[in-house]
RNA sequence: GCCGGGGUGGCGGAACUGGUAGACGCGCCGGACUCAAAAUCCGGUUGCCGAAAGGCAGUGCGGGUUCGAUUCCCGCUCCCGGCACCA
């Protein structure tokens, strides 16, 4: 009598034997060190399947390692500041501190039921005193060094609330609660000077050959490196700045166009209500790109003429809601005939547009219609005067040696990214170490008086940063002078406590600085596992802070995540229904009853609660906002955490999308209780550990040949593909093929024994609990994760024959069996004797063959 | 709008360097076991034609390169991620 798998008690006592051989600990086994590392996760409150999928990949990748025998660091922490915190602090009364530290208190425990063997004496929180201290000491070591600097920003400001709002907090240009239309503001705010090191983050992203391809690209299209000119325009005694990537259009420009808050605009609006007016209307809006960049362009003259520094023509200067205050000069030179957005702007106000670059591929230029080869870099200069005939490269040399020549121009390299702006005007933050004194100015809190506290018993209520009303916090005495001071309230970005939080983990407990030499000690992160939607802000703020470190010497790496793998969002159905004023109701997958017809599609959805219909909203990324979200914790008590772990490792490779199934949650545990059956059966009968089999007959000597290949594949699948779901598919595919073999002596049993031990080897970094199980059930002592990855035996993979696939025309026609090695003339014969070869061959000419060793023969005929 | 990615059976996905399209799993269909059901086990399952052998079509759409294209190139389309204050 076999005992059935219960995963209900099995697993809570394999943490135990865990925890009692401290198994998990970074600090024990030897080895190489390897660093895998999660991004931490915000602590929402629940733990939700993106986390859920991000920790079992994280986790997965650092058994593996553990079973090549490294000594692996895998830590995990909170991300604790930011402004859900704030949000339900609104909706429940309950101060944020409060909220997030009961939030980190529930999941933690759901992290621990998941088997994760995380380094738990490492955890940290970014809300913390003993960690945010360091960003505030890190932020006074940047202001020495002119990093860190203050300037003033544009941000939503919500009129009705007084308050700056979060992009996300703008719906449709509207506040998210009043409703009132946002409006731009501009206010003082401290910014970090990544610009500085744009050079060095763009050129070192060639480093990162551990990087998927398309982040590197997203970082280098942010980074936005463009070579060009700067070029002045004279326009009455002032002079008009631009940047431009195509000086070789120069003799193109038509007119000038200012954003809003450029200061000739302002200046031009002081005797001009019309213009007053329209740059008014220019700053109501969020100040978010998207919404710039897709609202309609519009524009006023201002009446000023800028002068053209070559031809001397007057140039008319517009406002125009397309050109960015934060780019460049905030002002640009339209030239309408090879810009798209200068050529529609144009078009709508009668500007004239032409052509000075001709087609590069020919053709006539049309300038009532715009076609993208007009922007296209090719052809030579047209309408140029003296430049006519140049190519666009020469015509770009020679214009920028003209302006050179003529003092009005040089040629510059000007990149998209912009300084980091760290100013939050928010309460549950890292508040920015600066006391402003009405004598002193803004003075540095001293680094004996860090960290600076932030109180956590207030509750904000949605009407701007309740810090400023904390007299207990604000009021203090200037460090300089001593005169009664106010704190700075803002507090940083939650970005910055992301940003180095890696390097916190390799000392936590070091309460005398930031990181010591432990951090180059683990450092780079070997493995760093996150959601694409990192791809870019966390991701480059992370590798600009770590430079920012080491130039302080705090640390020596360059480059902070040597190997990166971006896992897709966890999608799940919506379901809703709509009421007579068109509002939606969102109901949790969990809680609806899906009918389907024969063949699987959905035909009909009803709430489970009131059995009345529900319409299927279609496949989204689980979120609150429709209610799709599904508890992976009802999974877990249901089937137990090795399920959860096998289905969504099993269900997607990791960086694309997952779609969550329950069906598919079912097929998971069928497989582990098969596997369980299978090895029991197998242990009914007597376990031979540590034996192997020598003389197989033929289907004995297949399956060893077909275990051996599968251990290949799921080392390579599990350590250089990182595609978990097909390193599972193999071990099913071997599974299915050992329970249909029989034994039938002592050699095949051991065969058995073989397998078994690999199988539960293979499948260990996936489903933990069960393996460590199995483990023992096959008489093997201590720990799997300590037993050693399997090793291919290479003599197991010999073959006597392959099977070569036969086409005729690229069609298949047959197979036939071969010897390995096997050159064209012998299979194309071996292909002849095929009656299905032969009936496409005959009657046609042979005109050529070709064969894929071992694979595949094609004999084209005609 | 700009940048990046994706689209393959009823469904999730596989096919790694241009070489058998649909591995593995779900679902469905049939069968075994059972008084019955569940569970389990066995078989089938891209569509069309065919009794079968086999044939034809087929990887979002339109074209191209190639003996051969899910894979490479050109054009389109739809979906997803990011766009600097969501994290």
């Amino acid at each position: 009598m076999t005992e059935s798998y219960r995963p209900g008690e099995l697993e809570p006592a394999i943490r135990e034997f865990w925890e009692a051989h401290d198994l998990d600990r970074a600090e024990s086994g030897g080895g190489e060190r390897f660093y895998c590392l999660s991004m931490f996760p915000y602590p929402s409150g629940k733990l939700h399947m993106g986390h859920m999928r991000n920790y079992t990949i994280s986790d997965v990748i650092s058994r593996y390692h553990r079973m090549q025998g490294h000594r692996v660091l895998q830590p995990m922490g909170w991300d604790a500041f930011g402004l859900p915190a704030e949000n339900a602090a609104m909706a429940n009364g309950v101060p944020p501190a409060k909220w997030t530290r009961d939030n980190i208190e529930h999941m933690r425990g759901q992290l621990q039921q998941l088997g994760f063997a995380i380094d738990w004496e490492r955890e940290l929180a970014t809300c913390d005193p003993s960690y945010y201290r360091w960003n505030q000491w890190f932020f006074l070591r940047l202001l020495e060094r002119g990093i860190a600097y203050k300037k003033t920003g544009t941000v939503n400001w919500d009129p009705v609330d007084q308050t700056v709002l979060a992009n996300e907090q703008v719906i449709d240009g509207k506040g998210w609660r009043t409703g009132a239309p946002v409006e731009k503001r501009e206010i003082p705010m401290y910014y970090l000077r990544i610009t500085d090191y744009a050079d060095e983050l763009l050129e070192s992203l060639d480093t990162l050959d551990g990087w998927p391809e398309r982040v590197r690209t997203m970082q280098a299209n942010w980074i936005g490196k463009s070579e060009g000119a700067e070029i002045a325009f004279a326009c009455g005694l002032d002079t008009i700045k631009v940047f431009t990537t195509r000086p070789d259009t120069l003799m193109g420009a038509t007119f000038m166009a200012v954003a809003a808050e450029h200061p000739l605009a302002r200046q031009a609006a002081e005797g001009n209500p019309e213009l007053a007016a329209f740059i008014a209307e220019c700053q109501t809006g969020g100040v978010s790109e998207a919404d710039i960049a897709t609202q309609e362009k519009k524009g006023m003259d201002t009446g000023l003429k800028a002068v053209h520094p070559i031809t001397g023509d007057e140039l008319p200067v517009w406002v125009a809601n397309y050109v960015l205050m934060a780019y460049g000069e905030g002002a640009i030179m339209a030239v309408p005939g090879h810009d798209e957005r200068d050529f529609e702007f144009a078009l709508k106000y009668g500007l004239p547009i032409r052509q000075v670059v001709s087609l590069p591929e020919g053709g006539e230029y049309d300038d009532r219609q715009w076609h993208d080869d007009y922007a296209v870099k090719g052809g030579h200069l047209v309408n140029s005067g003296r430049f006519d005939g140049l190519s666009w490269s020469e015509g770009f040399d020679a214009i920028v040696a003209e302006l050179e020549k003529r003092g009005a121009g040089h040629a510059r390299t000007q990149f998209r990214l912009r300084d980091w702006g760290i100013s939050r005007q928010r309460y549950w933050g890292c508040p920015i170490p600066i006391i402003h004194c009405p004598d002193c100015g803004d003075v540095p809190v001293p680094d004996e008086d860090l960290p600076v506290v932030l109180p956590e018993e207030l509750v904000p209520d949605g009407s701007g940063n309740p810090l400023n009303h904390c007299a207990d916090f604000l009021d203090t005495p200037c460090p300089k002078c001593g005169a009664a001071a106010k704190r700075e309230t803002d507090t940083m970005d939650t970005f910055v406590d992301s940003s180095w939080y890696f390097l916190r983990y390799t000392g936590p407990d070091n309460d005398r600085a930031m990181v010591d030499e432990r951090a180059d000690q683990w450092m780079p992160v070997d493995q760093y596992i996150g959601g694409i939607e990192h791809a870019i802000l966390h991701l480059l703020y992370a590798r600009f802070w770590t430079k920012l470190m080491r130039d302080e010497g705090l640390v020596q790496v360059d480059e902070p995540f040597k190997r990166l793998l971006t896992q897709g969002m966890v999608l799940a159905e919506t379901y809703y229904r709509e009421d007579e004023s068109g509002r939606k109701t969102w109901y949790n997958p969990a809680d609806v009853a899906v009918q389907r017809d024969g063949k699987g599609g959905i035909n009909s959805a009803v709430l489970e609660a009131d059995g009345q219909p529900v319409e299927p909203g279609g496949i989204e990324k689980m979120a609150k906002s429709k209610n799709n979200g599904v508890d992976p914790q009802a999974l877990v008590d249901t089937y137990g955490a090795d399920t959860v772990r096998l289905f969504s490792m099993f269900a997607a490779p990791p960086e694309q999308s997952l779609e969550w199934s329950e069906a598919g949650v079912e097929g998971a545990w069928r497989f582990l209780k098969r596997l369980h059956a299978g090895v029991q059966s197998h242990v009914a009968e007597g376990v031979l550990p540590g034996r192997r089999p020598d003389e197989l007959g033929p289907a004995a000597r297949e399956l060893r040949t077909r275990l051996h290949e599968t251990i290949g594949k799921v080392g390579d699948d599990m350590g250089r593909r990182q595609t978990f779901n097909t390193a599972i598919a193999a071990i099913m595919e071997f599974c299915n093929e050992l329970q249909r073999f029989e034994a039938d002596d002592e050699a095949a049993r051991l065969l058995i024994q073989e397998a078994w031990e690999s199988v539960v080897r293979l499948i260990a970094p996936v489903t933990p609990h069960l393996a460590e199980a199995l483990w023992r059930d096959l008489g093997q002592d201590g720990s799997v994760f300590e037993g050693g990855w399997p090793r291919v035996d290479e003599s197991a993979l010999e073959r006597a024959a392959v099977t070569v696939v036969v086409q005729v025309n690229g069609k298949v026609r047959g197979r036939v069996e071969v010897a390995p090695g096997a050159d064209r003339d012998s299979v194309q014969a071996a292909a002849m004797a095929d009656d299905n070869v032969v009936r496409h061959v005959e009657d046609k000419t042979v005109r050529k063959v070709i064969l894929v060793p071992d694979k595949l023969l094609n004999i084209v005929v005609g």
